[in-house]
DNA sequence: AATGAATGAGGGTTCATTCAT
DNA sequence: GATGAATGAACCCTCATTCAT
């Protein structure tokens, strides 16, 4: 399995570095193989082409919100404590890093549509778990039963990624996470029954 | 006054054409004069280069969300009403242009980050309005005293963007304006006292 | 006759100005329309084309030291002294005109070789008077008679030619016409009997 | 180094004949890598741009006029036996490549200011073997020792330079080498003591 | 597996010239 | 005569990808 060889891991965490430090279309394949120290040809054993490796940086890096999500929804808390800790996982993890916040949120962005429609299936995995959430908290009778869940989900994700780009657009300069508790009350108050 | 003549309406006209079309990065500027019916260099009397044109397209067709909104805030109504009109007038100017809201969801997102700077510049004056519904909400205490208004911001024009958004990915296939009801209904329910 | 109207010569002194003080390649003909208060479209009334004004520029200018050179022709001194007197007025000219100085020393020899071979021609008649002067020189044994006079020519006017262009290249810092005396007699020198 | 690699040397070789058979606004890049038989993006793996190529190429050959007067200079033989080795060799290497001298004497001279005065700062090196003939004919007082050197070292190269240039216009139909003696004698006589 | 030199397609912009008014 | 809006051809350079070593 190629993912498992210390190169691609390499490659990848060079890719963003290189893009939240030169912006996306300042971001050579040469200078992502420059920054992972290796050469430009050993990209190609790796990836298929340069599209590949950012949706790569892309799924490896949701991952880890998944892998949280899927935590968090295991736990044996209500419906809306769930929703609470998802804004709280997301806010926490892209303040920590923010090169890879500047990456999801700006650069990754500027891609072509092709590129960008890989990411929104990546994505899909994510809001599905979501929609888990809100499935519960209908059937717990904390969400409001008539709510079209599509829009519920998507006033969830779309506040969430709008505070989290304003912040970034910000450079930072305010606590995200501690947004969480508002944020969660807003949304909260939009579904709870 | 260069915005007067009727090429340059023409040129503005004809790159939401053709970047609907063909996508931002295929959207050459010999395309775009192609589709507008002057020569290349004609584009360069009334813009000063490519940036400029797209810079141009989202000014011009902000307006009309602008100037509606101005209108809706001036109706004797109340600030919920007033909130449910502006959602209604945003999806519905867009779902009558579907090239219009291609371009503003998708293709000009892919723009370099500079150009979407520029273009969050404009849009500040929509968001300015949106502040006087959410400020005259307040103080008619018909939406909670204690919201943070940049949040609730955040979460109105961002739901309302990934719900465009999400339609047009979808490429039109259910009505955009049906749903005004209830994104209004959410909203309202995360903002209301 | 088009050269005795105004705007000839209007457009003419534009041109000078022009390429002194923008150089070759930045003097556009809208540049030197605006500068001659005329319309872009007024200039081929009076010119074929661009080149057609440089090469009048060229022409006109050059009227001005062939008709002094044959007023020092018809005067009644020696060659050596012609010699001197043709010198003097080449370098006076230059050093009273610095912008017609910078405009046939170095921005006109940017042109392409086309102009300058018609630039040639035009230099040619006051290369011819420069003959009648070596001719009545070895004439009246003032100069060696066996001087190849074709290199003699290109020797003095290769010499004035240096001599004007460095000047020109240090910015006029140094007085180019007390530097007569000296190159004329190091060319008195090489021709003499 | 990157001129010591075949490839640097055949795009030089390539520039001098493109230039001299197309003129050097029909010079394009394209052209200058077609003929060396390499991409037109090889180019910018060994030059910076299109002017560093031109740059290049003076330089690259100026070093045999220099490496050749170096020699000169070291043998044991009158300042004025310098002198006309130093015309020799200026005529003969010109002579043996007509298209080296169609580009120095012409086609270079086409350039813009910004590289003319990269090319005249190169040319100093040259100029500046010429004073140290100028100065030790002076000191064995086969030179006058009032000549001002700095319009010595002008009438000779300016003459050598317009020589060259005449012959070139010519279109090379008499031998410039044969001149060497008389364009000495001439410029001797000028400065000899 | 790893290298890195070589490839070559692709596009924004300028500006001399024209011509309808 | 005078205008100036419109024209459209022309070119340098970048960079993702390949492939011989």
């Amino acid at each position: 399995m190629k993912k498992d060889k210390p190169k691609y891991r390499q490659i990848i965490d060079a890719a963003i570095i290189v893009i939240a430090e030169n912006g996306y279309h300042q971001s050579q394949v040469s200078k992502i193989a420059k920054q992972a120290g290796v050469a430009d040809g050993t990209i190609y054993l790796y990836f298929k082409n340069k599209e590949d490796i950012l949706i790569s940086v892309f799924e490896e890096k949701m991952e880890i919100f998944v892998d949280n999500l899927k935590g968090i929804i295991k736990e044996d808390i209500t419906a809306s404590e769930k929703l609470y800790k998802m804004i709280h996982n997301h806010f926490s993890v892209l303040a920590k890093n923010h090169h890879l916040a500047t990456v999801t949120q700006l650069e990754l962005r500027q891609s072509n549509l092709d590129l960008r429609l890989k990411i929104n299936s990546i994505l899909k995995n994510y809001l599905k778990l979501l929609d888990e959430i809100l499935n519960e908290g209908i059937n717990s009778k904390e969400f409001e039963n008539s709510i079209d869940k599509r829009l519920a989900r998507q006033m969830i994700f779309g506040t969430i990624d709008e505070t989290t780009t304003t912040w970034v657009m910000n450079e930072y300069k305010y606590d995200l996470v501690e947004l969480t508790e508002q944020v969660h009350r807003l949304l909260l108050n939009g579904i709870k029954a």
